[in-house]
DNA sequence: TGTGACATGTAATATGTTACATGATTGA
DNA sequence: TCAATCATGTAACATATTACATGTCACA
């Protein structure tokens, strides 16, 4: 009945022949990008309206230099102009390395309830004064619809010009968006009632 | 339009007076628990069917140790038993700092598109042979079907006897696994179609 | 008397963040 | 020429994970 518990990917002792979720990511971005430098990765982590990976230098080019050294991926000399720089790109051991870390089988914990900080917050809430719970409220539906606006926005631009793929990431964020919305929505009006 | 980008909560040089997400729920159990022991919030994490925090002892007895050297939570002697405990406190400084965890005002990031393994996933689909490609979405609709249920279960459970929050946690948990379904339905169909 | 669950920690480790340093390119 | 942006890194750091050590308790 409940779907139990599984060591997720994370530091310390991760097991070998796996990857973390940025490494997966970053694999699948020289994959899907061809061979890229590692400010194109970068990239797409900064424009990404994700907030979950920062895309920071110091996450990725080591990052990048990690999957190297296990062979997942190669680099290139390649001179942009006057400046020597680096393109990786994936070799058939990280291709096979990939299809590992898209599964199936896939482990447990990632078809878990994905982390929320707002629903994390919400069992907390009655620790706010009744006055300062509506104005929580209020806040996040506002920038919710803000986030779900953006969201269908980029979900258009998809459907023209990106890929397949793309278009159902896309969705996922939609759907995940107005879902968040709607339960913000039934929760002040709960809310509102039993004042 | 676009939603922007700011600061996530993270290690090296966190402002201070900020917490971490896990600092803040612990905080907050050792409110809406009143005195409870570090097992005692551990044992939250631990049975938790979120997979975000492990409940590890390495990370819980560590952090209620940082948050006594903050005069947040205050420890009491306490002995269960013939063995030495002790119970963790809120302090009205915790009090205090737990409110402005909670918000508002909350940092950008808590509201952008939550994190979702599969969603990553879903962007590097390509990389499978179609019938993997299939596996994958039976499988995870599959899983995402037994976690529902079990999510379904958990807000019964707490329509009886949980506080009003409690429910509008379970309730997001619903929506949010709802939402995910639906959109690995529409994923398979999406497929099945342009095969 | 021993086995397993409960409970309290510590140690070693990998990760990803912020902040910084540096060089190249663009354009006002 | 100066500033801003692009681009490639490195350093210091806090965090949370796994794995381990230890002790207590129930109960068979």
């Amino acid at each position: 009945m409940s779907p139990g518990r599984e060591a997720k990917s994370g530091p310390a002792a991760r097991p070998r022949g796996t990857l973390t979720e940025l490494e997966g990511c970053v694999l699948g971005i020289a994959w899907s990008r061809g061979p890229c430098t590692a400010y194109v990765a970068r990239k797409v982590f900064l424009d990404s309206p994700s907030p979950y990976w920062s895309g920071s230098a110091g996450a990725v080019y080591p990052l990048l230099a990690r999957l190297e050294g296990r062979g997942l991926v190669r680099a290139q000399a390649h001179s942009a102009g006057r400046r020597a720089s680096r393109r990786f790109a994936i070799t058939p051991r990280g291709r096979r390395m990939l299809e590992r870390w898209l599964g199936p089988p896939l482990p447990a914990w990632i078809f878990g309830i994905p982390m929320d900080p707002l629903r994390t917050r919400m069992g907390f809430l009655g620790a706010l004064p009744a006055r300062r719970r509506t104005l929580f409220l209020a806040e996040a539906e506002r920038h919710a619809r803000v986030h779900l606006e953006a969201a269908r926005n980029e979900l258009a631009g998809t459907r023209t010009g990106g890929d397949l793929f793309d278009q159902l990431v896309s969705r996922g964020a939609v759907v995940s968006l107005e879902a968040r919305l709607a339960w913000l929505s039934g929760a002040r009006r709960r809310l509102g009632r039993s004042r």
